[in-house]
DNA sequence: CCCGTAAATGACCTGACGGTTATATACGAG
DNA sequence: CTCGTATATAACCGTCAGGTCATTTACGGG
């Protein structure tokens, strides 16, 4: 040990949030339950005496990491989805290029494998996920897909079900990479997929020639 | 306790199965992790010591839990898209009222609920998952798109990410029965889902008008 | 420079749960 | 009927990990 080093710093702003990404590593990595504080800790480069001063407990820890990731911008797509100015296959190639943006920025698969496989152990933070994630993508997908159909742009139907085959691919590449890749299937190329998709749900979605309302 | 009435009856035969159909609830409820023996053993209608006659570990129970569902008929599904005599409209329809009907009968959306949150720590599941569930389905599925764009019934296009653009949707209504339907979020209406989402992706899989081979 | 206290430690406590085993019992074979 | 053994039990054990706390240490204010 350098000598003059301390052997500990006092960091109280730093450390919350050092810890919680820690904790996103090693919950995405075990599961709930069978991730350890004590990996937690280590990651954070701090004992698990230090967790308590800033974490009531390890659900506590948890709902922090999700919260967390909850955070990030969903704003973006959702603001960019209310847009009514452009025509419907324009807007579906921004909305899914700005989604496949989030996905790879923010460890949004990961957190979704979490909130998934432990939606029975924290029903709360199953709601929490759905209504500020789920809930609200799917209702601007939904309120788009709507307008455009008033505009005659997209086929008649329910909105709602309509955004879940825009959404349901993307969910089936994300789940893949972080099910499957590791274990040594071939990985699903996130950016062919979405650009593909996304031009067949166009076609998919187009109004009947011939049907006008 | 009723005279006469025996404690507990010999019963080796039938024991297995109805340990692994309690064993399916628990893990289905829990998590791997988050399940108690004691729970699946009283379940199951009997002693926890019991289970350790016919299961070496908890392991071991999880395994044959996820095998067992494994094993039903993706075979008829696989079989039906291996038909390549009817135009493929029809085929694809045919094979959703399938996968549709399969997912009603058998748990199998609790499993790939498991199998998804728990991949990390049992990366061997994760990949009998993958071969024997999801990889087939997919390459039977990229299989008749792929005759199909030949038959020029289907516009050019890589068939594996049809495939997943097909698959996708159902696995987002199946995730959504078992994560967000038990917290009060309005259901997802696999039936009417599934049927409108065929009609959709029979339109967008459309050969482009003008455009032969 | 020194002290007060917030920040951090790590040894410890404890309950829970996976797994074991000595004992009891059902029931088929002879 | 009776006896052997496969089947089942329930009390038990050991370990592991979440949570606690007495003690130590950094470091800013006077």
């Amino acid at each position: 040990m350098q000598a003059g080093a301390p052997r500990w710093r006092r960091r109280s702003q730093a450390r919350p949030g050092e810890i919680v990404q820690a904790a996103l590593d090693v919950f995405a990595e075990k599961g709930f339950a069978a991730a350890k504080l004590d990996e937690i800790a280590s990651k954070a480069g701090v004992s698990k005496g230090a967790l308590y001063l800033y974490f009531e407990t390890k659900e506590d820890i948890f709902r922090a990491v999700v919260r967390e990731a909850v955070v990030p911008n969903i704003d973006r797509v959702e603001a960019l989805l209310a847009e009514a100015t452009i025509p419907f296959p324009d807007l579906l190639r921004l909305a899914l290029s700005q989604i496949e943006a989030v996905i790879e920025t923010s460890r949004l698969g990961a957190v979704a494998k979490l909130v998934i496989g432990e939606s029975r152990n924290f029903p709360e933070l199953a709601r929490v996920w759905h209504d500020e994630v789920v809930s609200r993508m799917l209702a601007a997908m939904s309120g788009a897909l709507e307008r455009a159909q008033m505009r005659g742009e997209v086929r008649l139907g329910e909105p709602r079900l309509q955004a879940f085959s825009i959404v349901g691919p993307i969910l089936l590449g994300v789940i893949w990479q972080e099910t499957f890749t590791p274990v040594g299937a071939p990985p699903a190329p996130l950016k062919s997929l979405v650009r593909q998709h996304g031009e067949t749900m166009i076609a998919g979605l187009a109004p009947r020639a011939g049907v006008s309302s």
